[in-house]
DNA sequence: GGCGTTACGGTTGAA
DNA sequence: TGTTCAACCGTAACG
């Protein structure tokens, strides 16, 4: 049996006998915890030793899946599926399998599905390892995600790829040279602050004292002229502050989804108030952000499992995701439709492998859909292991549903968790303890007690 | 056994 | 158009 991903324009074939073989090589029972095989080595050669590099999902034309010989080799780099040559280079395209099974593709984000399940599962008071093995995600990546989301109140990945933009504005250099003209005795660090006194930057794009030494040196000079970059390159009506609504990017009030509902819609603008929080560049969507807008595509029926062709079925397309995007789109209301369609399309078989059937008949989306990468290895996320989920609940992805949580209860569920919460909120101090009554609900999924 | 940290190979997109 | 660079990613392993 066999899935194909999608990548943006690559498609990927992934075998899921690969990817069950991957998991029941480490116990039948599909968690790690008991008959995982820790893959175990020194730091000096684990890269070398990597499972996903000795496992990696490929896919022969009779549909049985093997291990490309070539990619435990020592070369530096396993080829990826574009440096796959030859006449058989079409079929041979395959994605990773962890220690856990999971599938996963190397280099690119996890789906926000999974991002999001992370996240709600870890406020139902599950520990991260138990999160790690159910969705078979890496705990480092658990880690990771519960941590960027503890901090910064989203759960979407960073922007990839891009540059930062530059703080360093024909604007800012303008005034640094007024600055400098007007004091030629002026030191850097007083001209920062002046930039900030003036309102020409803020705390979150100031130019750093060595960058201004740096305008000074380099841009400025003697200071008798205008260098040219100012001169024809400074745009006519250069806002004051050019990134604020990147640097003070805020993240909506889990309590205020109204906003996020109006919010960010492809075109539309977003809306200010938010409350900035002091982190200069990624992007940052809270839980709610998201699920708030969910809510909004429900009311539109933009849910209703449309393609939605007018948008990149890339998630760095999606404004607010990338960092490209930022300027046109704030997006800081949460995610647009196609980050939604992330979450609606990324189906989780609740009955994991044994249920894969089930799994790919709702996971007839298109190839040329990069989030079909994770539709498919969605299903891997979950342990197909008997104690999940509990028989006497429902499962938390039914089959069909998709990880993709309703945003009215995600939502009401999130709503305690305020940006600004507190570290004692984070995680449950016993984490088989019980969880809050608005998180007993969710999903009406019962608060499983720890494993261990 | 759980978890924070980090090296690593990979992807991405602006310059 | 192709390359470079710096951001990000998740995994695997260490401690």
């Amino acid at each position: 049996m066999k899935f194909t991903l999608g990548l943006g324009s690559r498609a990927w074939r992934v075998s899921w006998e690969r990817a069950a073989a991957a998991a029941a090589g480490r116990g039948a029972g599909g968690a790690l915890g008991g008959g995982a095989q820790r893959v175990s080595s020194p730091r000096s050669g684990r890269r070398g030793s990597r499972l996903a590099r000795a496992l990696p999902l490929c896919l022969s034309r009779g549909g049985g899946a093997r291990a490309l010989p070539d990619c435990a080799g020592p070369s530096p780099g396993r080829p990826s599926a574009r440096q796959l040559a030859g006449p058989r280079a079409m079929e041979q395209t395959y994605g990773e399998v962890n220690q856990l099974g999971g599938v996963f593709v190397n280099g690119r984000p996890l789906p926000n599905a999974i991002r999001l399940r992370i996240v709600e599962l870890a406020q139902l008071g599950i520990r991260p390892c138990d999160i790690s093995r159910q969705l078979r995600v890496s705990h480092g990546c658990v880690s990771k995600i519960l941590a960027r989301y503890n901090e910064t109140g989203s759960i979407l990945p960073g922007a990839i790829g891009g540059s930062k933009p530059r703080v360093t504005t024909p604007n800012v250099v303008k005034h640094i040279r007024d600055y400098k003209q007007g004091d030629p005795g002026i030191f850097a660090w007083e001209i920062r602050d002046r930039l900030l006194a003036d309102g020409v930057c803020d705390k979150y794009n100031v130019p750093s004292v060595s960058s201004i030494s740096r305008i000074l040196r380099n841009k400025i000079g003697s200071l008798a002229q205008p260098g040219p970059y100012e001169a024809s390159k400074q745009p006519p009506s250069q806002p004051a502050l050019p990134y604020n609504h990147i640097y003070q990017y805020p993240y909506p009030s889990p309590v205020s989804p109204t906003g996020a509902k109006m919010g960010s819609h492809p075109g539309v603008p977003g809306t200010a108030g938010h409350v900035g929080i002091p982190r200069s560049w990624p992007s940052a969507h809270s839980v709610s952000n998201i699920l708030g807008i969910r809510t909004f595509m429900e009311q539109t029926g933009a849910l209703a499992g449309s393609e939605g062709a007018a948008y990149s079925p890339k998630m760095e397309d999606w404004p607010g995701v990338n960092r490209t995007a930022f300027p046109a789109s704030p997006a800081v209301n949460g995610l647009e439709k196609p980050a939604l369609e992330a979450d609606i399309k990324y189906t989780q078989s609740a009955s994991g492998l044994s249920a894969v059937g089930g799994f790919l008949s709702a996971c007839a989306y298109p190839a040329s859909n990069q989030h079909g990468v994770y539709s498919a290895p969605g299903g891997g996320y979950l342990t197909p292991g008997p104690p999940w989920p509990p028989a006497q609940g429902p499962p938390l992805a039914p089959p069909g549903a998709g990880v993709a949580v309703h945003g009215g209860e995600l939502a009401a569920a999130m709503a305690f968790k305020h940006p600004s919460r507190e570290a004692a909120d984070r995680k449950p101090s016993s984490p088989g303890g019980k969880a809050p009554d608005a998180l007993s609900s969710l999903h009406g999924l019962p608060i499983p007690a720890s494993t261990s």
